[in-house]
DNA sequence: CCATACACCTGTGTGC
DNA sequence: TGCACACAGGTGTATG
């Protein structure tokens, strides 16, 4: 489901609501959704939440002592007060009668506890710049020493954490860049363009709360609206937006790409 | 080293 | 309607 900006409204519609509670409790109730640590529960009950901050789409909840890293990958949901049901997979009860569930259909995410200097190692080698503060020098070098189809770099979480298969064929299509165009073959000014299109679509989609494809919804149960103002993605074989013609399909590092022929050249 | 396949799961849409 | 199959916002591991 959610790549970088449905993560970042799921923290923002959740801070406000959990941040200075206190955990009473911990049910795992699907325990293959929590990383092997016995003593889960004993680490996170009675801690308090200090705040939740996003790294890539990675949630960092950080309680008084540790952190819980929580990675939603296609289908997880975070919800605060939320309907528990069939898909409920772990339940943390606040002392004042609130509580968070983890709700997911697909069963692939992940929950783990980790001391800050775990974390710390943890987001130093997997996870690569943030879109939001990098700075044009650092993404065109590291973007530079990656060989391979662009949009399979662009979805290398290492390099640059948080766009996924949505935002990488939106971004390319608002570039006027080719999906499986080499970055050897990139300009400058191609940097610049690619630069200010990461940019400038996340924060769109961040300000649209997301997209919502299929079931998306941030920590309230609200659903996106990104997903009105897709240009490429889901679109194979309609009409380009831009020049009219019909939009190819393909598949780039194993993932659908949809793009424009005649407004995305290869460089 | 790389690219591809597959595994992890469930639900939904399509075509016969 | 029913059934088989393809496909889905992601990523870690195995395979050639
Ligand atoms: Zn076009």
């Amino acid at each position: 489901m959610p790549e970088l900006p449905e993560v970042e409204n799921v923290i923002r519609s959740l801070v406000n609501k959990v941040s200075g509670k206190k955990i009473a409790s911990v049910e795992i109730i699907t325990p293959s959704i929590v990383y092997k640590r016995t003593d889960f529960i004993d680490l996170v009950k009675d801690k308090t939440i200090v705040t939740l901050e996003r790294r890539g789409k990675y949630i960092i909840i950080r309680l008084d002592e540790g952190n819980l890293l929580i990675h939603l990958r296609m289908t997880g949901k975070l919800l605060f007060n939320g309907e528990i049901g069939k898909h409920t997979h772990l339940k943390i009860d606040f002392t004042d009668g609130n509580y968070l569930i983890y709700n997911d259909v697909r069963k692939f995410g992940r929950i783990n506890y980790l001391s800050n200097d775990e974390l710390n190692i943890y987001l130093k080698t997997k996870v690569g710049l943030e879109p939001g503060l990098m700075e044009l020098e650092a993404f065109k070098t590291k973007l530079m020493n990656k060989r391979g189809p662009l949009k399979k770099i662009l979805l290398d979480q290492t390099v640059i954490a948080g766009i996924g298969n949505i935002y990488a064929d939106e971004i390319l299509f608002a570039s006027g860049i080719h999906p499986l165009t080499e970055t050897s073959k990139l300009k400058d000014e191609d940097y610049i363009i690619l630069f200010d299109n990461i940019r400038g679509i996340l924060e769109k989609a961040i300000l649209a709360g997301g997209s919502t494809i299929r079931d998306y919804v941030n920590g309230d149960g609200t659903a996106g609206g990104f997903q009105d103002a897709h240009q490429v993605y889901g679109r194979g074989g309609k009409e380009c937006i831009c020049c009219g013609c019909t939009l190819e399909k393909i598949k780039v590092a194993g993932r659908t790409t949809v793009y424009c022929p005649i407004c995305q050249r290869i460089r």
